[in-house]
RNA sequence: GAGCUGUUAGCUCAGUUGGUUUAGAGCAUUACCUUGACAGGGUAGGGGUCAUCGGUUCGAGUCCGAUACAGCUCACCA
């Protein structure tokens, strides 16, 4: 049979995808078997896949995989993510490009545009995913605003809300003035920037000509200002107390108060008080009861309270009111200075604080038994060293800021009543039925309600997902929920691991009882070679599209898995998806050689074969039983590492080798179907890292029924090996490969046969090997070598190529006096440990007892190298 | 500023309770090989005073302390 030198996927890839699906073979559907579970972390609707979702789905696709080969019910459950701001972000953009503004559209209208989006460009993702092989099971495809997600997330509300928990409240938040909404802390990003440090002069009100100098980063904010605060301790300033100060420019009298917030040292001592434009000011004014001035407008630009700067935005005022305090005086010096700006982490804006009334819910009573669930080892997090930050973050959570002043998302379902006050529930019949209660008033008419105007945060739905995906709000007992919950892994990245993470791990107890999931794999961040994160603002990161064309999905995969320990960045590097494809060549090619042997039943099993057929058995057994356990502990680049070890130097270069039968010649039936055997395990261990190009050769290798795939094969069972086999083995791979240094230092062909002598203890049951593997004519026992003879040691064992006259005596010399050397600098550095009484007296028995057979070996090993240099010295 | 991680070969990482020859792997690199599965290949090499200093111990990459550097998390001085 005719099979190309090399592996090309893009005629494989699609091909398996679809038989796939036409056999429907990710669906999953309860039954007897034990489940396997993963929910997806649902991708941005009408997001773009990325260098992050490639590692992230890789991850969960060789799980999930696995776990379908070892007998599991395994399910994995995709879906995309409404993502209000940067969904609804992303729509006022486009609508801005074609000249309407969202200030021009209702509600009901600016939602068709953005349905309307989401339809278009939502669900490119999924078909993204498909490419990379990723096994979901699509028929259960979700989206946190479909209908079923949407009824748990109201049904959610109103519980908590009923309990108690939700509550509304004027706080300060972090406003985007971009976006128009609050924002919850963790959606803020504090950066560096440079900035300067203003000192403006407020003139003392009872003291002619007199100032206090206060330092401030931002002098626009001087228009909010209602008091002015020292330190009580504070010498400099005690002039200052009980005094009254004028606001610069805006000429209002304003008291001084004193609080031990203040920093002596900071600045001039002296810090001006903004209660509604900073959190700590805003503090102060709670406890001095000072009046509060919102000078802002919602979009950053100043309102009336902006005096002569109303309409204005926030930094063109600080440049203005730089100039005009200068005018006036009143601007003592301006210093250069370095601090820390919170910005939205959706829009990139710098975030104002505000103050404006929200939803929010108590969180300290939720978060206890999610804390308890991750520090017992309930839920465990890969790799651990995340625990800490968890516990850090459980332990001082504060309040979560529930509401966010956009359209797209779901809607809050709290409805004001005429008179005021307002009821929470469900749907607008539910919501009048309790109004008219409320109000007694039978009459109110659902159009007398107004439903709160504010959408929760994405995260308030997301949240539930591992929950909501199975119905398990709504229908609490039925029976996927029953079947699939708790799941089994979430693999996603540490930088949502309070986002999100937690706050499922807090809706889980809260509403089934039990953990959400019961590991946590925390991958690292994609970053470039030069270690920056892979982001489109900087253009670093390739297309994860272009990469599968060019090295086929099996290669990407391999490329991405390479390098990426649970928790580790993983620094990308093109070259890495080389190596992946390099290897499915390889395995490509070991399947041509394969497949190209003619079989001979008549012909015997040469000696050679049956040795190495032995010695591949063990050698996979072995290693399945390692995999197992790196598999346990999530350690999955090593396991992968491992298999491609298994496949390139134990199967390929060894055992093929071993077995392979001169050129054109055929191979006899025993050992060819042991090859096929080894060649379907060797398979279905690597399948959860490269379905693709394991199922195509899979298919090939024997006759399969429609409908068979290797993906619902089972994997290899863990067996007992002979280990006594394995460890003989490792002698003679070493004497190989002392052979083989032999002929390329010595320059001798391959084809020309050598003979081996041998000194010392040796078994002799895998000559037929060594004389295989290494072009050899005999093996000798000897009691003494041949003159003009190359040597090696391999344990205590002295071998022998004799070589005639073609040895350098010079060569051989200098080989033998660097490794007398090594071994003599060795014994001496044992001999000194057995020499110390206190290493005798103290150290375990079976190491002393090692430490002397190191010693005897070292001794023999030396009187070895020197008769060796006796006899070339003769 | 506080807390938590980490620092092992050119690069990315293993190294499990201290002892298994004087520290391993993959990639990269070097030399040689090339009609017969695969040059996207084969064979064999080279490359590390385990960040630094000190301590505990018969014995430290491994335990303890300090320092330096890096990363993450939290808080934030106007």
């Amino acid at each position: 049979m005719e099979i190309a030198s090399k592996y090309d996927p893009s005629e494989v890839e699609d091909k398996w995808y679809q038989y796939w699906l036409d056999n429907k073979l990710f669906h999953s559907v309860p039954d007897e078997r034990e489940p396997y579970t993963i929910v997806i972390p649902p991708p941005n609707v009408t997001g773009v896949l990325h260098m992050g979702h490639m590692l992230n789905n890789t991850i969960q696709d060789i799980l999930i995989r696995r776990a379908r080969m070892s007998g599991k019910n395994a399910c994995w459950v995709p879906g995309t993510d409404h993502a209000s701001i940067a969904t609804e972000a992303k729509v006022v953009a486009k609508l801005a490009s074609e000249g309407i503004q969202k200030k021009d559209l209702t509600r009901e209208q600016f939602l068709e545009h953005a349905w309307e989006w989401t339809h278009k460009h939502g669900g490119i993702i999924l078909e993204q995913l498909k490419k990379l092989g990723a096994s979901c099971d699509w028929d259960r495809t979700c989206f946190t605003m479909d209908e079923k997600r949407s009824e748990s997330v109201l049904k959610v509300f109103v519980d908590l809300y009923n309990k108690g928990l939700i509550y509304r409240g004027v706080r300060m938040v972090n406003w985007d003035p971009k976006a128009k909404t609050a924002l919850s802390d963790e959606e803020v990003n504090y950066k560096e920037q440079q900035g300067k440090l203003y000192y403006l002069k407020y003139k003392i009100s009872d003291s002619e000509g007199a100032f206090a100098v206060i330092a401030t980063t931002r002098p626009e904010t001087i228009l909010g200002d209602t008091a002015v605060c020292i330190n009580p301790n504070d010498p400099k300033n005690a002039h200052l107390k009980g005094k009254k100060v004028i606001v610069p420019l805006a000429d209002r009298e304003v008291p001084i108060i004193e609080d031990d917030y203040v920093d002596i040292e900071f600045g001039t001592g002296c810090l001006k008080v903004t209660p509604a434009h900073d959190v700590n000011d805003y503090m102060l004014g709670e406890k001095y009861n000072l009046e509060i001035l919102d000078i802002f407008n919602d979009d950053g630009t100043l309102n009336q309270y902006g005096l002569q700067y109303a309409g204005m935005d926030r930094f063109d005022v600080r440049k203005q009111i730089e100039k005009d305090l200068e005018e006036a005086g009143l601007l003592e010096k301006v210093e250069d200075y370095t601090n820390k700006v919170g910005f939205s982490e959706r829009t990139d804006v710098p975030i104002e604080p505000k103050l404006s009334m929200q939803w929010f819910l108590k969180m300290e009573e939720l978060a206890k038994p999610a804390l308890k669930a991750v520090m017992e080892d309930d839920i465990m997090l890969y790799p651990s060293k995340f625990k800490n930050t968890y516990r850090h973050w459980m332990e001082n959570i504060k309040d979560w800021c529930i509401s966010r002043q956009l359209w797209w998302g779901h809607r809050i379902p709290a409805y004001y009543l005429p008179q005021g006050g307002f009821v929470v529930a469900e749907t607008g019949e539910k919501a009048l039925a309790l109004a008219r209660e409320k109000s007694g008033n039978p009459d109110l008419q659902i159009s007398d309600l107004r439903q709160d105007e504010d959408c929760l945060d994405t995260w308030f739905s997301s949240w539930l997902w591992p929950i909501s995906v199975f119905d398990g709000i709504n229908r609490p007992d039925n029976p996927d929920i029953n079947y699939y919950y708790p799941t089994d892994d979430l693999v996603t990245a540490p930088e949502i691991l309070f986002f999100w993470v937690a706050r499922m791990i807090i809706a889980g107890y809260e509403y089934r009882h039990d953990r959400c999931f019961k590991n946590v794999y925390l991958t690292g961040i994609v970053r470039d070679k030069l270690g920056r994160k892979m982001s489109k603002s900087l253009g670093n990161s390739p297309d994860p599209l272009e990469l599968i064309s060019k090295y086929g999905a099996d290669g990407v995969r391999m490329g991405m898995l390479l390098t990426s320990a649970a928790g580790n960045d993983l620094p990308f590097d093109e070259n890495l998806c080389e190596q992946g494809r390099n290897f499915n060549n390889k395995i490509w090619n070991a399947f041509r050689l394969v497949k190209g042997w003619n079989v001979d039943a008549s012909i015997q099993q040469p000696e050679s074969s049956g040795v190495a057929v032995k010695w591949f058995d063990a050698t996979l057994a072995k290693t399945i039983e390692e995999l197992n356990d790196l598999f346990i502990k999530y350690r999955l680049s090593e396991a992968l590492m491992l298999v491609y070890k298994l496949f390139w130097d134990e199967f390929s270069s060894r055992y093929l080798e071993m077995i392979k039968p001169g050129y054109r010649l055929p191979i006899d039936k025993k050992t060819y179907d042991a090859t096929l055997g080894f060649f379907d395990s060797l398979l279905k261990l690597l399948h959860p890292f490269m379905p693709f190009i394991t199922e195509e050769l899979w298919q090939a290798l024997e006759e399969r029924k429609p409908g068979e795939s290797i993906m619902i094969g089972q994997l290899p069972k863990i067996m007992s090996y002979d280990k006594d086999l394995l460890s003989k083995f490792d002698t003679i791979k070493e004497i190989i490969g002392g052979i083989r240094t032999i002929r390329l230092q010595k320059n001798i062909p391959n084809k020309e046969a050598l003979t081996l002598q041998v000194i010392g203890e040796y078994d002799n049951a895998f000559d037929p090997v060594i004389l295989k593997m290494c072009n050899l004519s005999s093996i000798d026992k000897v009691s003494e070598k041949s003159p003009g003879a190359a040597s090696f040691l391999a344990g205590t064992t002295e071998y022998a190529v004799p070589l005639g006259n073609n040895i350098n005596v010079e060569e051989e010399l200098e080989k033998l006096d660097k490794e007398l050397v090594y071994l003599q600098g060795f014994l001496k550095s044992v001999t000194a440990k057995l020499g110390n009484e206190k290493f005798v007296a103290n150290a375990k028995p079976e190491i002393v007892e090692n430490e002397r057979k190191k010693q005897a070996d070292a001794e023999s090993k030396i009187k070895l190298v020197k008769e060796s240099i006796a006899t070339l010295k003769k």
